[in-house]
DNA sequence: TTGTATGCGTTATCAG
DNA sequence: CTGATAACGCATACAA
């Protein structure tokens, strides 16, 4: 390995006068520095990340904690998070698992965004208190070192229940996430709440589900034992809502005439199911960006870092229709 | 920060002790590691990975890089290669983007996993030159700190050429990758081989694309246009199938009809197009434990790191009917 | 403008 | 079994 030494030597100057010109700083002249420079490229010198860092206590690296990598949900977030970063001299990396929590307490990285409930409130917490940098984008914490940046899932829900009552629907299910997960509470609150408001005579049901295509396939087993006319189902994600149709495809059962489904995220498959899937959409590379904004604000102490929401929207589709049209006509 | 020299000053001994008792170091005592241990437990005491790197040259981190966060292919690949990776006591983070090229020279990785055009073959091979440990997923390259583990393009692309020419199609597309691409081009020679040995008399054209949706969608434009008689279509990949799919719905002409499509990749989307989508499947949870594996071998550089290959399969689909068979009847 | 000296937190060698 | 002490490569305050 070649150190800034090698290059003093080479060069006949110290390795200071070599840092110096390595860092731009002005206290060297253009000359020497450009000298420098041509025996480091010659050299092919490479800087030392672990020195430069136990030395300046910074990476210039941010972690994104992910519960897993599978599940296709997060390109756009992730693609949003880096275009800034980038843009203000930061590199991303993207981690998963107990095991790389190391990265954050060991100081590799300057400061990390968290979709992951592997983390536990109490964990997150002692991070923050360590002095490291976060933004949680699963659940309200608060702590001079943390900012929030989370979804308007009270919004998506009440669109999502709304939009199912608008369509005349008086037969509803909620199929949850797994309990104690911020983004199903919020959801399901909401969704009771709309309920309660409409001030219509409403049956309301909730089935446990647990965010994946699986828990949606059994949700849909237990409706269909219980038919006994047009029944509305807000799943409180897409990938339970293609469980449900992956479901009804084995029964006399359809989708947007038997059972009508919106979906929350808006992933790619619900454009192309059939019938399409009525969803809550919002903009993933949006929320990254926000975050990562965010953090680096909150990393460089200037200008006050604050939580934010992010904005949702429904998207309609017809696995939505009326409650009381006879599509056998 | 609490560094092991606090640790040291309230035990009561020299900084070597609490370093080895902390390393599970054998030559001291059971008695005062454990004193030792309770002391950095109390004082909350977090080792630095910079100082640590320093001085041992390595930071059981593994980086993979890709050329994008988005388009949901890999997370199996890197869901294989993380639980590999973490058994073996490695972490994996996941890159993108030049910028973060830098982790790979200035040494915060002890390895890396390539699927990302983006580095040039040159770059890869200088990296490689300076010690660093490769694993390429995307091209050829040979040298003795890289090693390869590739799909097998040209046995998928055999099998989705035979697929079509044995449905009886006459009139066969490709849609190609971008020019230059490891993927595209074998795909390519073994699609034409497949077309030179059948012995038939087929009208074979290429269409150039981009593995992105807009260019199987343009693609389609230029099928439809020449249309004058059923088309089979092997697009390259799955993104460039879907496309297709996209363009035809704004037209008379229908997939499994009029035009015949193979994909590769068995991205979730194929299983719920209509028709089903016909592809090349393989395990990507398996290319990722692969290269994993390899990788990690030719780090510790026991056992031969070899050069290895992925094999695939054809998932038949309504996207790919007779030839012969007039539909409407 | 350049050089000298020191320390960042660890590990590891060598004496005691 | 334990304690000094020298690196690791870099940045920087201070001296020249």
């Amino acid at each position: 390995m070649v150190s800034i030494k090698d290059i003093a030597k080479h060069a006949g100057v110290s390795i200071s006068t070599v840092s110096y010109a390595l860092n731009g700083n002005p206290k060297v002249t253009e000359e020497t520095r450009k000298r420098i420079l041509a025996v480091a490229n010659e050299l092919n010198y490479v800087p030392n990340a672990a020195a430069r860092t136990l030395k300046k206590r910074e990476t210039r690296i941010i972690g994104t904690f992910l519960t897993t990598f599978e599940g296709s949900f997060y390109g756009g977030l992730l693609q949003g998070m880096k275009e800034i970063m980038n843009k203000l001299g930061y590199d991303l990396v993207i981690c998963s698992g107990t095991q790389s929590h190391r990265m954050l307490s060991e100081g590799m990285l300057d400061g990390a965004i968290i979709l992951d409930r592997e983390f536990s409130d109490d964990e997150l917490i002692q991070h923050a208190n360590r002095g490291h940098k976060l933004v949680v984008l699963d659940r309200e914490l608060s702590h001079e070192n943390v900012v929030q940046v989370l979804l308007d899932n009270k919004a998506g829900a009440t669109f999502a229940m709304e939009y199912l009552i608008s369509q005349g629907h008086k037969k509803l299910y909620a199929v949850t996430g797994p309990e104690g997960t911020f983004d199903s509470e919020q959801r399901l609150a909401a969704a009771r709440q709309t309920v309660e408001r409409s001030g219509l005579n409403i049956t309301y049901k909730e089935i446990p589900g647990n965010f994946d295509k699986k828990s949606g396939f059994a949700a849909a087993a237990q409706i269909i034992a219980e038919y006994d006319g047009p029944a509305g189902v807000f799943c409180l994600n897409d990938e339970m809502a293609i469980g449900m149709y992956d479901a009804l495809k084995e029964t006399p059962y359809r989708i947007g005439e038997h059972v009508h489904v919106v979906g929350f995220d808006h992933i790619d498959i619900a454009d192309y199911v059939q019938p399409r899937l009525a969803t809550v959409d919002y903009s993933e590379r949006r929320w990254g960006a926000v975050a990562a904004e965010q953090l680096i604000k909150l990393i460089g102490g200037k200008g006050t870092a604050e939580h934010e929401r992010i904005y949702v929207s429904l998207i309609t589709g017809d696995s939505v229709r009326p409650a009381n049209v006879n599509i056998d006509g």
